[in-house]
DNA sequence: CGCATCATTGAACAAAATCAAGCGAGGTGG
DNA sequence: CCACCTCGCTTGATTTTGTTCAATGATGCG
């Protein structure tokens, strides 16, 4: 079985059949979620780690006065709470941005999982930081990028991340958030983040419409960006440094 | 002995005397950090990962053209780099803030261990995890808060972890940075940064001098940074869901 | 003392938010 | 079939927030 989740973490870790076997027995049950529900609340305390087999998601938090920061996107393959093996309510929610399938795996497999195979505890805990290592960038991006190279960023990022899953290549990507999650995962307004759509197509790099963008000038959206795809190939596995 | 690393990861999980002395011995080697030094450079492949056991520590990107921004900083007990055990070169670094000691940790024992203790495993995983939480909470501040907002935000979060190891109390802490740095930290300038610490000084919630901020009212604070401690509890330990 | 680093201030400027309005496509009910 | 409504997108005008530039005080240290 070619499932999205065994892909993703083949390219992370070298596994056994019986290792794949575990992993997608881990998945007792698939949810259909449709577009524009929430598929984790926060505040919620889950027993399940949910992971994304089809669709585009988004992670975000809500603010007390209902100001949201979008914090991610997901894509297909993607575990979109893994870290909720961890926390006791969940910080942030976790919506459905296309409509989504998603596999639910009980917390309490995974633990069995981990403890059983070590190695798959490592699989697993590389992809966590790989998540990281993609907020990180957005934390860069936040605190010391203007909106025109933020928005840059975010396209050049789901453009590679896409590519990686066959979603994407070099002229374009199906992307099918609205203007209002795009300026709220940039932070800035939706009035501005219009604007600075706009501007990078009058400069030739990038249309974004109906939720698809076409991209004109790669290398020149990189380099807006400041783009350095580097951090999304963490190219060491959990097998190189171990024994 | 009571290592500040001892000390932390015994919050989030109860270890055996096996395990403990397990950890003990991972660290191999403690290395003296001066202020202003740097502990791990942008760039580098470390074959160790730091744990901090004395003083205060900044994560850190630098851009292309010298701009920095600060992604986090670290206590005594804080991993600073474990997920540098899955990177393939640093995608960022880490500076000393004040005189530091650090201890490293041979990524090659780290994964034995994890191999041989998949609990450990597990707590390890679970550190990382909780240093994403904050560094979500950054970026939700970052994208959807304004200055001073996130400025306080950032006076909140340090007296919490800084309580939690014993050096701050609801009146005030040690905080050895420069409002340079801060700047970095909250993404403005440090013409901005300095009119906003004297707007809360005005306001008399906090005032912050010469390495020492003294904090004047921690509720108004909060209130002020929209503060929700919960994210630095992540009170479910990993034996928890466990068997 | 003299130098370096950090903190502070004012003034001009740029970036982005807010306010307010209008447009266009898709869906619903009469 | 059309009126109407909603949602998402677009535009202009105005205000707020934060930056940049430039200079001046402090503080601490060899």
């Amino acid at each position: 079985m070619a499932s999205p989740v065994l892909l993703k973490i083949s390219q992370a870790a070298t596994l056994t059949e019986e290792e794949r076997a575990a992993i997608s027995s881990l998945i007792v049950q698939t949810v259909a979620a449709p577009a524009g529900e929430d598929i984790v609340l926060q505040g919620e305390t889950p027993q399940f780690s949910t992971v994304l087999l089809e669709g585009l998601a988004y992670r975000y938090c809500t603010l007390p006065d209902g100001r949201r920061a979008v914090v991610s996107f997901q894509i297909a393959g993607d575990w979109v709470d893994l870290h909720s093996l961890f926390l006791d309510r969940m910080d942030h929610s976790i919506g459905a941005v296309s409509a989504c399938l998603v596999g639910k795996a009980p917390h309490a497999a995974v633990h069995a999982l981990v403890k059983r195979y070590p190695h798959l505890g490592l699989a697993f805990w590389r992809d966590t930081t790989m998540d990281s290592a993609i907020m990180r960038q957005w934390l860069v991006n936040a605190t010391a990028r203007d909106a025109r190279a933020r928005m840059a960023h975010v396209f050049c990022e789901m453009q590679l991340r896409q590519q990686g899953i066959g979603q994407a290549d070099d002229t374009g990507f199906d992307f099918p958030v609205t203007q209002v999650l795009l300026a709220d995962a940039v932070g800035i307004s939706v009035v501005h983040a219009n604007r600075i759509l706009q501007q990078l197509k009058a400069d030739g790099l990038l249309e974004f419409a109906r939720g698809h963008a076409v991209i004109h000038d790669l290398p020149a959206l990189w380099r807006v960006a400041e783009f350095d795809p580097s951090y999304l190939r963490l190219d060491r596995g959990v097998d190189a440094a171990g024994a």
